[in-house]
DNA sequence: ACAAGTATCTTGCTGAGCGAGATAATAGAG
DNA sequence: CTCTATTATCTCGCTCAGCAAGATACTTGT
């Protein structure tokens, strides 16, 4: 009977006890999602201009300095629209443009200490909150949920 | 010494070996909101959209009707950008609106068959990738991935 | 020294989302 | 039953993030 071809493709997935953990993953992206977009709109920001201060301080956890150029890539804008999100961060005092004294077309973005603090205090909690639940675990159980995460990491590319 | 505040401020963390989770999650968050904006641009959409679309599914598949009104305030809109939203939606044909006939004020959204199967044809790679990785745990493990996932949940509101 | 290449900025535009208010329908008081 | 208050959606005019195209400034290879 194929009358039902809808409902056919609306309950594709297996429905196993697997699905809860899925949606659950997915209810904590989307909550995160909501969690920086708050800190934004408290702060004045745009959701991309926090992204930027995420790709930027994780650049800078690593060692790396990034360009304006690098930035634009990171969070996929064209040139104008990178051009725009930095100015928009310097006037409010969340970073420093520095032109790089080698290749003087280049300007490597420096996050503000204060910008850094805030996040902090922000994000903190969080961090601290997902410390403690991950300390409970045994060593087993903490690489059940790095292996999870690590696997999702992969698959969403 | 006090020369080196910023420094304080940046290294604050507890740096356990639970910080790698931690980070983890937030690369699957952020991973997982770039899946879904590359399904948003290949169709021509908008990662609001998106999200509109998942709210729609996510009160159909609880059996609940959304209004006008209902997804605005799921997803953080005013009425115009609401109405502007749908509007979208219907356009492209993804979604219907439906006068309600009992309160002829409300108009209730219906999602179309077709906008389903393209959703699963994107994502359902990544579920089926996700219930794969979980079906290989045993009950202790699958219950440290549920009570984290589930305490962050807690925690990101 | 000069052509080609690379990094950023400028200009002009499109469109998502907002504030304010219009329109239409329901609910409650008398 | 009618008049007013309330609720749900839509319309209008605007702001601003991001795009496309091209200008500008610097570097590199010949």
């Amino acid at each position: 009977m194929p009358d039902q071809e809808g409902e056919v493709l609306v309950e594709r997935a297996a429905p196993g006890p697997e699905m809860e953990i899925v949606h659950l993953l997915r209810a904590v992206a989307v909550d995160l999602g909501r969690h920086s977009t708050r800190f934004a709109q408290r702060n004045g920001m745009h959701p991309t201009d926090v992204r930027a201060l995420i790709a930027l301080m994780d650049a800078a956890r690593a060692g790396e300095e990034t360009t304006a150029g690098h930035l634009g890539a990171a969070l996929g804008l064209n040139s104008a629209g990178t051009t725009a999100l930095v100015d928009r961060l310097e006037r409010a005092g969340h970073v420093r443009r520095v032109r790089d004294a080698r290749d003087r077309r280049k300007v490597t973005i420096e996050v503000d200490e204060r910008a850094v603090a805030l996040g902090w205090s922000h994000f903190g909690p969080l961090i601290d909150r997902a410390a403690d639940l991950l300390r409970a675990y045994d060593e087993r159980e903490l690489a059940a949920v790095r292996g999870f995460l690590t696997g999702m990491l992969k698959a969403a590319v």
